[in-house]
DNA sequence: CCATTATTTTATACTGATTATTATTCAATA
DNA sequence: TATTGAATAATAATCAGTATAAAATAATGG
């Protein structure tokens, strides 16, 4: 899938977000890769198109379009190990903005459903479940 | 809470880990600060009772603890940053081992239940949620 | 309880991911 | 097209975490 320009200036005025080459090429690797790959591999397939691009840039920009909402973070924890000693079945919430947790009990997962949708060899041991959203204070200063 | 001696002694041989102090100490500060703290947060901890002990330390035995299941891992994904690009409403299915992440389909949630359940001002926009388990690979070698 | 062996700890060097800085280049706008 | 603010490139700096090797400590068998 590769947008023409006119597409990405189009989504690119949306969000208020100038239109460089280097801005859309990052855009376009992100899609291609199809999700869940490392700014390291999106900055080498970009680096065939534009040899002389920046990792700074394709960092300053996967961070830009995740602020716009253009792309969406599948690492969305605090950037440091956290552990947990607490054994006992339960859930957590995460704070998308402040990377905070907190508990969340509760029988809100359909397991039957769920394994449904498992691809085969998936193994579920214990069905840890992580909710993202805002916390209170972050979404009272949105 | 504070372990006895002889409770950590017997938590260690269920898990066939040697006793000492340090490791003591380090599963301690994890338990009383009740989760989700940094290993520094730790390590400052510790330091109040053990001045000498090693940053390393506490990471060695942090790691340790995850591997025998006596700690949980909070922030179990790649180290480095992954993004989307699909927008769409979907669901992730992370392997624990080796941090694949793959989507999953499908209406497993209780969304009434959930809301339920969450603390006052919690800020559910787009319940996006997390799946932890083994993946194919990673179970078959298991 | 003592000696031997294996494991753990410490201190420090190192790696890899990400961010900061700054000079230069480029896009938006009039 | 000229101006101005933003974006990029190059590179240095930072920060989390890991590796290494020597010294200390724990486990084990007598």
């Amino acid at each position: 899938m590769r947008l023409t320009h006119e597409q990405f200036r189009e989504l690119a005025a949306k969000h208020g977000l100038a239109v460089t080459h280097q801005r859309q090429v990052v855009y376009e690797a992100v899609i291609a890769s199809h999700g869940h790959y490392s700014p390291e591999d999106i900055y080498a397939a970009v680096r065939r198109r534009i040899p002389s691009i920046s990792l700074a840039t394709v960092y300053n920009n996967l961070r830009l379009f995740i602020e716009c909402g253009l792309l969406r973070e599948v690492t969305p924890h605090a950037s440091t190990l956290r552990v947990d000693g607490n054994l006992e079945p339960h859930h957590h919430l995460v704070c998308s903005r402040c990377k905070s947790v907190q508990d969340i009990e509760g029988d809100f997962i359909d397991l039957k459903r769920l394994s449904r949708q498992l691809p085969v060899g998936f193994d579920l041991t214990q069905p840890l479940i992580e909710v993202f959203g805002l916390c209170r204070s972050c979404s009272a200063k949105k």
